[in-house]
DNA sequence: CCTTAGAGTAACCTATAGGTGTCATTAAGG
DNA sequence: CCTTAATGACACCTATAGGTTACTCTAAGG
């Protein structure tokens, strides 16, 4: 029903040499958190989208985008 | 502990000149999810931000923004 | 070899997102 | 006046976000 959701956390978080702890302690949540996100395992909140975004300074649509169900069966 | 989400939907829908419902079935949530999102009574998830934001074709950042602790009690 | 850091995952739990339906209120129109 | 559209709000329900703790595995270093 709902189309997935892509991010480039990891990306995000290799050009700003941060594990996932340090994100997570960044932006107050658990290392958990940033790491189910990252492997898709859940859709994060809004707030916690633009907390990442906010912290790598860019737009919530570079680090999280919406994945067309075309893009998804290709 | 989390900040508050502050959205501008009800702004956009006036721009578009669009009912809650009209909203809604666009982006295909319920009625009541746009309703309560729009008063605050809840977050929603980064997929239906990323969806309102596409649909009228601004950032998320400008539908939905983080209240900082000393904004939210002054 | 052992230790440590980083990451994925699993069980478990609680809070809440988001669906349903229904009702009350208001504004606009016949 | 009655009807209809738009909105807010309620009860109720289910799925899941996101927390904790702990285990596993890998890579890097001593």
């Amino acid at each position: 029903m709902h189309p997935k959701l892509d991010n480039r956390i990891r990306v995000f978080r290799a050009e700003h040499r941060m594990s996932q702890s340090d994100l997570a302690e960044a932006i107050g949540v658990s290392r958990k958190t940033i790491s189910t996100i990252e492997v898709g395992k859940f859709v994060p909140s809004t707030i916690i989208a633009l907390k990442i975004a906010d912290y790598f300074n860019v737009p919530v649509e570079e680090v999280f985008s919406l994945i067309k169900d075309e893009e998804e069966t290709a």
